[in-house]
DNA sequence: TGTACATCAGTGAACGCGCGTTCACTGATGTAC
DNA sequence: TGTACATCAGTGAACGCGCGTTCACTGATGTAC
């Protein structure tokens, strides 16, 4: 038995070292999301993340591969959290027809414009490894599964998902297309999205 | 006269110089584009153009305030290229409805993907001075009116804008969303594409 | 027509900087006997 | 229980590089008298 208790113990400080050594990995994350939020993704160095979570640069290097790595979870954690956030104010909610998702996607994501900062940032050249890239994708999946929601009853099965899809697409677009309207406060911007989202949403 | 025709010959001279001036600026500007086409934009330096048009770098300061001001202009007018071809594409094939013109414009931005990736580009951070804002804008306010001849029978004058915004705005969003469709080849994501444009199209 | 001077496109090399990443080391903790 | 050794998180400084931009200069062309 004794043989058997040691194993046991160890197996649980090993497990001990791996937590805290996950956790370490997470205040990096976080310090990296925290200045995504602040400044232009381009404009964070591995250095200003170290610093800010306030830890030497050359231990990032021991937790992840390389810069690229670091910035792909941290991408992919905050938009899981933004998604997450975004299926609890669906499911208190309740069920809404596709203008009132609409107008509640369209206003909840200007609200999180960290989302698509960092899409875009992703999009233009960042090779993303295949594990993250599946983790992200799955985040999406459960997106376009609460958009399913609103056309389960009006189409035929094989339509939802492609309804869906494009839903889904033309309220991105609202959202990226008119981020930078010339001339406009931010609120006047916000005011035509949302009406740009009833329209969409009252066609679909 | 003598002297009114030194004038003239003097203001010949001078138009004739800003015209080569001009000239060279364009062709900086070329090298620019030429290189943005064949990879990431963020990739691309100053030498590198300079080492594209032929010329020295220091050169190219002659021209442009800044690198940014350099590729704030090479983004117009390519923009300004693209605008006009989609344009002269709608005025040869006449009168489309919605499907139609949302099927066109997808296919036609798909094959002419730097629009994209400029408008990502300078969307994430840098500043574009007030004179390339507002012809910019311009263009893209002609492209608005293309979207205006689909709607123009259908809708009420007040309408008719707004609904073009939306269409835009929708398209785009199918241009983005689904540009890197994990596991899927290109000519897959092309068909997906136009299938949500056809969609799209057919709901406004 | 000839000459002195001004202008300005154009250059290669250098400046100064910040970046991602690695090195060589420290010191705390765990392990074996 | 004490001691020698292994492991590994963590560090500050350094490496090497490429960047945007400027410097100090050249040489061709135009201008004035």
């Amino acid at each position: 038995m004794r043989v058997g208790e040691a194993v046991e113990e160890k197996k649980t400080l090993h497990s001990l070292k791996a937590q805290e050594k996950e956790a370490r990995r997470q205040l990096i994350i976080d310090a990296a999301i925290s200045l995504f939020s602040k400044r232009p993704i381009s404009d964070v160095s591995v250095r200003d993340i170290a610093k800010q979570a306030e830890i030497s640069p050359a231990l990032i290097y021991r937790h992840f591969q390389d810069r690229d790595a670091l910035f792909v979870e941290a991408f992919v954690k905050k938009s899981e959290d933004i998604i997450k956030g975004f299926e609890r104010m669906m499911d208190e909610n309740g069920q809404m027809n596709a203008e009132e998702v609409g107008v509640e996607f369209v206003s909840y994501l200007l609200d999180n414009d960290l989302f698509f900062r960092m899409m875009t940032y992703f999009m233009l050249d960042t090779n993303i490894n295949e594990k993250s890239l599946h983790n992200f994708n799955e985040n999406i999946r459960r997106l376009l599964g609460m958009f399913d929601e609103v056309f389960k009853d009006k189409k035929t099965e094989s339509d939802i998902r492609l309804h869906s899809h494009a839903f889904f697409a033309a309220l991105n677009g609202v959202l990226i297309t008119y981020r930078q309207y010339p001339g406009r406060t931010e609120k006047q911007v916000r005011e035509h999205m949302i009406q740009l989202a009833k329209i969409i949403g009252k066609q679909f």
